[in-house]
DNA sequence: ACGCGAGTTGCAGTCCGTGCAAAGTTGCAC
DNA sequence: GTGCAACTTTGCACGGACTGCAACTCGCGT
């Protein structure tokens, strides 16, 4: 299941995981701020400087930070105006997709989210890195939505924003447990029976 | 309009006042990222380890951030169930009043808004701020919602949360022109066409 | 085998942010 | 107003994040 890729891509690869591992290790015994990006380095047998090649700050290491999958076939299929019809619902189907198929590998995604529920530094930074990449949200949904949108792009943005965030606060608060999911789920349901009234 | 408060009190808030000014004069002119610390500080006439003292970091400056101001009358009347005892409607209410009313006073706001529009990762710095004060959203919630809420009240921050950036985010884009409660109210409005397919 | 280009590394340097203790201010009681 | 207690400012020293640069290594195509 993998050797298309040349031995320089997988080398690469190998060096982001290692370098988070060594990361998520270090974090869990000594806590965020008590670990240095030398620290993580010297775990990762790294150069200081070459951690910065990978990621752009000790958080992203910790949260797998990545440049975000543009292309993936959710955000097609949800800018083609699918799977549903339904803006609310197609939005919950692109935040599903991107939970329940983290960039990084489940393991390392679950060991990330069980770290950011005990440092809320990473809660905000990942909300941050999120904003980031609201310009290509706004992108998804404006092709979307076509030359006349009814809605506005970047409040749909906004919304899948909140989605996410919630959907992660949530299912922090109920002890890391079930899928995600079903936590997005109940995040929209609520959504839906609080702008009921 | 003002001496009710001592010497002490009114010299803190008028250096206060001098940093976010002198911040906002140089970003204005360099850039975020081209200005030190250092340099607000001469601006300012204080010396850099004072600087700490009032902000925890140079954008915080730029924002003009300050503690959470807890006890606002729209807060506890949102606590209790005021003003119309619709969720969503008083939310709104709630936010709409931090908005008119922001505690750094309506030139500086407006200013730093201004400056959030060319530098995105002020935007980023400010929806980490607010994810950091959620904590007290939350308590207000409880305290409104009672012992057994039907809403989730981390969902209903997170949603306070949305619409606050959303808020920003459709001024900024229409130009900072306008009353900060239209464009809040334009949100609610393509919220509620949102959810309601 | 060989050269190109991507990736790595060390180094020097900038700036952010903090702990501490000394020095300066303000508030208050008398 | 004097003196003391509480608070603020400041300088200093320091640790650590992050960057630019230039040399180097090494996979990859030919």
């Amino acid at each position: 299941m993998s050797d298309d890729l040349g031995l320089r891509e997988r080398k690469k690869r190998a060096r982001r995981e290692a370098l988070i591992d060594a990361t998520h290790r270090l974090v869990e015994q000594h806590g965020l701020d008590a670990v240095t990006v030398e620290a993580i380095c010297a775990e990762a047998d790294v150069s200081t400087r070459t951690f910065f090649n990978y990621f752009e700050s000790k958080d992203d290491a910790v949260l797998g930070h990545v440049p975000w999958p543009v292309d993936s076939p959710a955000g097609t299929t949800f800018a083609a105006g699918g799977p549903t019809g339904h803006l609310l619902t197609d939005l919950q189907h692109l935040v599903g997709s991107f939970l329940d198929d983290p960039p990084v590998g489940r393991e390392r995604f679950n060991r990330a989210f069980e770290i950011a529920t005990r440092e809320p530094r990473l809660l905000a930074r990942h909300l941050a890195w999120f904003e980031q990449h609201k310009g290509q949200i706004v992108a998804l949904v404006e092709q979307r939505l076509g030359e006349q949108p009814e809605r506005s792009p970047v409040v749909v943005a906004s919304l899948a924003l909140f989605l996410t965030h919630a959907t992660f606060v949530h299912w922090e608060e109920s002890g890391g447990s079930g899928e995600g999911d079903d936590h997005l789920a109940f995040v929209v349901h609520e959504l839906r029976a609080l702008v009921a009234d």
